[in-house]
DNA sequence: ATTATCTATAGATCTATAGATAATGC
DNA sequence: ATTATCTATAGATCTATAGATAATGC
């Protein structure tokens, strides 16, 4: 609330609305709710970005970049390839722990509905370059020099992203089925982010 | 069409509301449209199954259920241990392969809804029991005989589960971003099917 | 007679817009 | 004067129900 007062309604909107989707999603929200807990009415929603669609593409495709760039960041200026591998698994992992919704929330759009890839693929068509480009080259370096297995740039990303995500997705699966507490998942996340950079150094080597 | 025909119009319409819900969760689906791909009019859908909450908890609890039994369900009977962890991977992948929208309709509804897990709950509380009740105890066998490191039940099975059910929530991003057609993706699937039993097996080694 | 299916529509919910009013900047 | 905010409501969409009609079984 205090901070919230000084701030554009414009503005707050937006963070509103970015919490209201991560949350359940473009179809399950609705202005109404958002609205409320901005603390204006539903039309000045519409005045500052005119649809329910507009206002979700700004947030969308901003969060959908940095998730997918999410897992390429780190590592870059490391001395060893496995060092640089274990920053690239830590840092993915901390992101997530940011955005522990964001996985859900562009899983879900892409898979109820397509067009939601067109609105974002412009930002992403420099993705697989990056990946074969960067993480491409040093892997075939190590796999020259014998250190690490073949193995293609795909699988790794795959695999780090795979084991890092699925930690999000399944918290109400933990806390519901396992009924683990929020301490308890919580030191789950920390006991598999040690692990998750084990399993996969272990798994590059020959 | 032709094998429909013959069916009972309730067992066709829990069919057809399967599959929508399936590729759109139950917010997304809606009564109309299954009507009309089933061929009757939308009043019969509660005519049968009295609301839409009823007609998709009576598919999601089956549903659900068989997700979480999914992984569990094979190689009790093997010589070895690592033909086991080896069945039940592949038995897992082979399930998600049959039923590929389950892992999102399962975790869509459980993160937006959680009174959904309410409703399966009764169904999983001995989830826990038979982790560790049969894949515990082997683990602790094998750890005991130093063929297997240190590792809780809980961890090999979010690993296993991580590593499927990945990448089958990650069709619409590995088909759109990665330009990837039907072909090439289902080329991917059989070799991660193998890879994931290795990485698997490999990172069970003490 | 009973069960299955249809037509028609009420009622809820939600987005979007028109038009009124209040706040702000010059 | 212009911009921000509000009230009120149209219009779309969807679920659910009431009541009519058709099909079925005895």
């Amino acid at each position: 609330m205090n901070s919230k007062e000084n701030k554009d309604i414009e503005e707050l909107i937006q963070e509103v609305a970015e919490k209201h989707f991560l949350q359940k999603g473009y179809s399950m929200a609705n202005t109404l709710e958002i609205a409320k807990e901005v603390g204006c009415n539903q039309a000045l929603i519409h005045y500052y970005y005119r649809s329910k669609e507009k206002l979700f593409l700004k947030i969308f495709e901003n969060k959908a970049r940095s998730f997918f760039k999410s897992i390429l960041m780190a590592g870059n200026e490391c001395d060893t390839f496995e060092e640089s591998i274990k920053q690239k698994i830590e840092a993915h992992f901390d992101f997530l722990t940011e955005n522990p919704n964001l996985p859900f929330l562009v899983i879900n759009e892409l898979i109820t509905n397509p067009k939601r890839m067109e609105s974002i693929k412009s930002d992403l068509v420099h993705l697989p370059q990056q990946i074969f480009e960067n993480l491409g080259k040093d892997l075939e370096k190590e796999i020259e020099k014998g250190n690490v297995r073949q193995i293609e740039a795909i699988d790794l990303v795959l695999m780090i992203a795979s084991l890092n995500i699925s930690l999000f997705l399944a918290k109400p699966i933990l806390q519901g089925v396992l009924s683990m507490s929020d301490d308890e998942y919580n030191m789950l996340l920390k006991r598999r982010k040690a692990e998750n950079v084990r399993i996969i150094l272990s798994s590059l080597l020959p």
